[in-house]
DNA sequence: TGGTCGAATAATGTATACGTTAGTGTATTG
DNA sequence: CAATACACTAACGTATACATTATTCGACCA
């Protein structure tokens, strides 16, 4: 998602989606931040509910904060803020993610195009990209490195880190920031269902020339390529994960 | 945007995006809901700045609720809350509006085409279409009617309440739940942007056909044709638009 | 005269207190 | 024995009080 912490920012704000940002000297952004990762690494379990006191309790903090951070957690989707039962973590179940990635596809195959166009469009001017653009795509070619490095390495975790990244990268190249919103938004789910599928399916290995592949057609500023081999694998993965998914935990992640 | 009320609702809650929706009972929601009310209606000048002792005497309200329902707010990309100058109701230049339907034209495009695949599936299979898909279905073309209808009446806010209803039944019946918080989330932007372009540009006279071409190719069930259809016909208005927007306030709607 | 340091001010961030209400458990009755 | 009604508990929603801190205005110094 985007926002971080000061219980300020909004979807549309900040760089693009900061994972722990600024602010973060208040409690509630403390509080969003700690709450998150928990959330994220399942040390409050999907489905179960915690009381404001509770997670009051347990962060040495009033309800306030915890309030604040809570709503933030809902808007992102993460968490379900019911009445008299408590902070309920939601379970995405296996047809959730189905849907965030194919949604996912479809953002990212756009911010693919976007960013060949922008190459296309940089290179019929001058000579030499504007450096954003050269950054972006610098880092792209940078994760995409750490990705096949790690995987030599067998070092799941620098893997599903390095794809993140590029993943980020993509989508913040694009010069769309309601575009990058969007896909950041969903990064974290897809980063929680990522840890049950990285141990079953472990070497994603012909995802390193997918990624490459990629980074090549944007070079080549063919926006609709781009936006088609992106989508493609996409799609492809995405059957694969909700396989995955669905026989680990039909009750949901 | 998603969300609605009790303070609760996150943004993957509820039927799809309510406006109004439940949780009316609650002092956050009312406060939700009014300055959700006055920003689209531009009685919350965008630029402008209002201190939360400031929002919750206009409400009659004390600070708490006001704090809550303004993270709701900034959640949804509508104001900007900053440390020391208070709630800052955000001025979405040409750019932005540029950038914002460019991602809906692709994930709207996204939901015809998942629409249509759900049409050709349904009609594989069995004789009559599952209640749920032939509603969506009767909803775009009730919604036709009424643009049809509202422009030989000359009643613009007619035709564009009915334009916003076509497009929330789009999405709302791709059967995808993030991808339609995702195109509702930027409804309201749209909708404030289109109290301008509505009176500029006055009678939008292609554009029913351009919906009824695109309900009669998603019944066709052809996907990618649906697809195409809507992201041409989305892509090509934009221009226009965001012609009329810059042209209308360089500074920001 | 301009700039910098400092103190007053005010708005936020956080804690807490209070009223309301929903949920639960028990007791009573059919 | 089951169902319903009532009372009790406790969690939330809201208000308010307090502490913290940035901002601003003014005075003093270079």
């Amino acid at each position: 998602m985007a926002g971080s912490s000061t219980a300020s920012r909004g979807a549309a704000t900040g760089t693009g989606s900061a994972g722990t940002g600024a602010g973060v000297g208040t409690a509630t952004g403390r509080a969003f931040d700690v709450l998150k990762h928990a959330i994220m690494h399942a040390e409050l379990g999907p489905g179960r509910q915690y009381l404001e006191t509770e997670l009051a309790d347990r962060l040495g903090l009033s309800r306030t904060p915890i309030r604040e951070a809570c709503i933030r957690l809902a808007a992102d989707g993460l968490v379900e803020i019911v009445p008299r039962r408590g902070i309920r973590v939601v379970a995405v179940a296996a047809d959730d993610m189905a849907q965030i990635y194919d949604l996912l596809a479809t953002v990212e195959g756009r911010a693919a195009a976007l960013l060949a166009e922008r190459v296309a469009g940089a290179a019929t001017g001058g000579q030499d990209l504007p450096p954003e653009l050269a950054a972006a795509l610098a880092e792209l070619d940078a994760t995409v490195a750490a990705m096949a490095e790690a995987l030599d390495d067998v070092d799941l975790d620098r893997w599903a880190e390095a794809d993140a990244r590029f993943h980020r990268a993509l989508v913040d190249g694009a010069g769309n920031r309601p575009l990058a919103d969007t896909a950041n938004r969903y990064a974290d789910l897809v980063h929680r269902a990522r840890l049950v599928t990285l141990r079953i399916r472990p070497t994603p290995t012909d995802s390193v020339a997918d990624h490459r592949e990629l980074v090549a057609v944007i070079r080549s500023g063919d926006g609709q390529a781009a936006e088609r081999s992106h989508v493609d694998h996409r799609r492809r993965a995405a059957a694969t994960l909700v396989g995955i998914l669905a026989a680990f935990d039909p009750n949901g992640l």
